[in-house]
DNA sequence: AATTCTCGCAACCGCGGCGCA
DNA sequence: GTGCGCCGCGGTTGCGAGAAT
């Protein structure tokens, strides 16, 4: 039954890395590949369990790795992934090339957290510190705003779900939706597409091709309304939205990626 | 110069999903 | 079908460096 424990915890090495410890796995992974972290301590001839290697290569020592400070156009990007996709450090980083999750978590904990508090913003919400009051006030008396997956008739025969984000007290009035990931199914939300042009660019706005949001980015299912946030975060358009007061492209999910 | 405080980052811990036996 | 281990993720901790007193 199963498999062999990964490594003796009371024979491994705990704590910071030696310059020896990372020469040797460097060493060991260039010569033999990334995987199978549980015999990679073990055949590197390092006293350490395969979870650490992982983590240190991932974080450290990978060649790939992009050092040093971030730029504007980062902090940006990680300010609008992170409002759409909550805590979610690994896909954030999937779409910042050389940075790891950890290194995106630490930096938003100490850098960007401060940055937003200082332009008003709450960095659990994304909305604005003097929205809270009211808006806690709506939630408690109307319930959370509330994402849906919300397919359309002709998006459900394609297999197709879009995420709406939905206030439910005023569906439609909220310029910056709440990002509260509490998540719910629901049935194709007609009223908004019969509520004019203003009602359905927002209603575009707000749509995200939930394949894409799995990561079925080459699936036949995607035709996620959200575009390319990413590829043009540095050049708002005209044609971009307008974001958390950040003039912004739609997202592409497409591009999201595991690491 | 010595001590205390604050901050940033690397690493650890625990959990959930998945796959193997 | 079930149990167990591996992998990857997010949250948390601990330590070192620099700033402040």
């Amino acid at each position: 039954m199963g498999r062999s424990p990964c490594c003796e915890k009371a024979h491994t090495n705990k704590g910071a890395w030696t310059k020896e410890e990372d020469d040797r796995l460097i060493a060991y992974i260039r010569a033999h590949g990334e995987g199978c972290w549980r015999s990679l301590p073990k055949a590197a001839g390092l006293l350490r369990c395969g979870k650490s290697c992982r983590l240190r290569w991932i974080n450290y020592l990978r060649p790939d790795l992009k050092r040093g400070n971030f730029t504007e156009e980062e902090d940006e990007l990680i300010i609008k992934l992170h409002s759409l996709l909550g805590n979610k450090w690994s896909l954030i980083a999937g779409r910042l090339p050389g940075r790891t999750d950890n290194e995106i978590k630490n930096y938003w904990n100490t850098h960007i957290r401060r940055k937003l508090l200082s332009r008003g913003i709450d960095p659990a919400t994304h909305r604005s510190l003097n929205d809270s009051p009211r808006h806690n006030q709506a939630q408690e008396s109307a319930g959370a705003a509330t994402i849906c997956f919300a397919p359309k008739q002709e998006e459900k025969d394609n297999n197709v779900l879009f995420v709406e984000v939905k206030d439910s007290k005023s569906p439609t009035s909220e310029r910056c939706p709440d990002l509260n990931l509490e998540l719910s199914i629901s049935p194709p939300h007609h009223e908004r597409e019969e509520g004019g042009d203003e009602e359905e660019s927002k209603s575009i706005g707000r749509s995200l091709c939930f394949a894409c949001s799995l990561g079925l980015q080459n699936s036949k299912d995607c035709s996620c309304a959200l575009n390319a946030i990413t590829a043009n975060a540095n050049a708002s358009s005209a044609t971009g939205f307008d974001f958390l007061g950040l003039k912004t492209n739609p997202l592409d999910y497409r591009t999201l990626q595991m690491k």
